[in-house]
DNA sequence: CTGTTAGCGCGTTCAT
DNA sequence: ATGAACGCGCTAACAG
């Protein structure tokens, strides 16, 4: 009969503390809430009194009560690709639960490749603002943009990419060099007893997360898997058909390839090149990022392998919940913040 | 300058919508609450201040008035493996985060092996319970225990195995079949180009999870994997030593086994058994179930080939919100609350 | 049908 | 150093 094990109750109030302490209720507050002004025995009494009745303060009234509310800037990139197209999505949503909590959030976009634009929303975020979270990209001038801001106190937290020598206050994202180590592992076990080239795309190089999936990716394949030879990367700006030329010229050029794995969007692409160059489904071991509802198509369709992934309504959530508690004080539990490393087949799509 | 693509401003009160419509802070609770007793051109005129004013009720301030708190029972397996155990550790945690949403949680060990058991503490759920959460089994009294607590208007979430005739709330949890086509089509691909036996262990076929992972499994395989051969499932009780008598028996009955697939725990069990028969790791592929400390160690050291997982922090979290979102009549949200099949290689480790 | 009013638990003046 | 009292936004009695 519900023995209690974990048995939280949670329902002594301030009131029953202070009483319980011989003390009023601002005085018990002042030793909840750390503020000084209090003679030592006397905090030793509330204290007492406050382990004693297992005092939990009501986080409700508490904000309530504190009338204060908290306004986040997220800077996300503009026009994009589909997996974008659904981080801004489950931004909006977020942007609901946020209200509930009494905080705020305006949207910006701007272009993901152009550093120089990036930094100049980063050095002109408005007073007003209580903390941002931005897709960022590891360039100097935005480094020191999220330092300047994190000198005005206004926590910065970096979404899907990361700059990891900057003051940011946290990075919502993905480990990506285990990506790419994950996506080789996947490869490399698909093509056993196989031998033969590995194509890499890139949207950028100088794209941090995209390099170091890259890194990841060849570390691996190279370490584990002699049969299999990792071709340079090529760009394709992570444009359907950029990515298509690309991948077609690649096609031509390596009679012996086996494998691409697509580091960056334009999945479109890559598969217009495979049936153009008459590629069969399956005939080459293709593993790309996220799940869109493109690539879901080429995962159930056999096309593409393997869908390495992070979820965007996890990463959006996660970013609301980390400013507000960076904002209110609060810490924040690491481990319901880790972003996991996704594998999608199509046997375990959501 | 943030402009405000999704801009929320919150900020108007319940007395911004009375003022706006004329009417006092009563009338106008009563038409954001959907309670009677307005005419309807009040009603019509209240919530046109509601729309011109974008009001959304602040939950904090309204859980705050209605001073109300709820009460969950959790059922969780004794003793037992130790994805049991971190489930149960997540639930503990679970239990302070619902505190502070004045809902108190206990916990309650039963045997999951044993249905009569279940099912008696399901009956005996005391009044003043407001929800309960189990880790089920599929069976008629079970099912009828739940029933009865529905007919009581107790919601039942179902969690981790599900009882899906019944009337359960939700079934917080993965789906099963899935999971073992997922781990099938891993066996098959990472097998590619072999061919022999593939041994299945389950805890119990009785149970329905481990059922429905092997008939999963066995479907994909047969189906797109004609080199190899699905061998009846044995049965381990979920427990090491059991598991490890039933694999060695199987490694020196079958000299072509290529791989298994342990639907269950007692994952000891298996790696025990494959040392003893000096099979070095790698050398048959295995599939096993939920990370755990040790399923994590084999992973690491390359006996194990890849893990198919739930995320217990998740589940916990997820029984919780559903509970308290069904007893304070709030929708829940289903993207929210979906449990994703995790797929664990050495390198996307958490 | 509609309005008035007294809390819910906590934070925050302003007195003492 | 400590206490009294008001208000946050909403709900629920109770009046009218």
């Amino acid at each position: 009969m519900a023995d209690g094990v974990a048995r939280v109750t949670g329902r002594a109030t301030l009131e029953d503390v202070a009483r319980a302490a011989g003390v009023s209720l601002a005085t018990a507050d002042r030793v909840v809430n750390r503020r000084d002004g209090v003679r030592d025995k006397t905090v030793a009494r509330v204290e007492a009194a406050i382990a004693r009745l297992g005092y939990r303060a009501d986080p409700a009234a508490a904000r309530l009560a504190r009338n204060q509310s908290f306004r986040f800037l997220f800077i996300l990139p503009t026009g994009a690709n589909s997996f974008m197209t659904l981080l801004a999505e489950q931004v909006a949503r977020t942007a609901e639960w946020l209200a509930d909590q009494r905080a705020y959030l305006d949207i910006e976009h701007v272009d993901v490749f152009e550093p120089e634009a990036l930094a100049a929303v980063l050095e002109t975020v408005p007073p007003g603002y209580h903390g941002v979270a931005t897709v960022a990209l590891d360039h100097p001038r935005v480094r020191a943009a999220i330092d300047d801001l994190a000198d005005r106190d206004v926590p910065v937290v970096t979404l899907v990419s990361d700059v990891p020598s900057s003051r940011r206050v946290h990075y919502v994202g993905i480990d990506n060099p285990a990506a790419g180590r994950t996506a080789a592992t996947l490869m490399g076990r698909f093509l056993r007893g196989q031998t033969g080239t590995v194509g890499v795309i890139a949207g950028s190089l100088a794209l941090r997360d995209h390099a170091e999936r890259q890194f990841g990716f060849t570390q691996v394949i190279s370490r584990e898997y002699p049969g299999l030879v990792v071709l340079p990367a090529i760009e394709g700006r992570d444009d359907s058909e950029r990515t298509r030329l690309a991948v077609s010229t690649m096609l031509e050029r390596e009679k012996d390839l086996v494998g691409i794995y697509n580091v960056g969007a334009g999945n479109r692409g890559v598969a217009a090149a495979l049936q153009q160059a008459g590629r069969r489904a399956g005939e080459i071991a293709w593993i790309a990022h996220e799940l869109t509802a493109h690539s879901r198509r080429y995962l159930l369709n056999g096309e593409i392998d393997a869908l390495i992934s992070q979820n965007p309504g996890h990463e959006a959530r996660s970013a609301g919940r980390v400013l507000l508690a960076y904002c209110s004080g609060n810490p924040m539990l690491p481990d319901q913040e880790r972003i996991g490393i996704d594998i999608f087949l199509r046997d375990n799509l959501p």
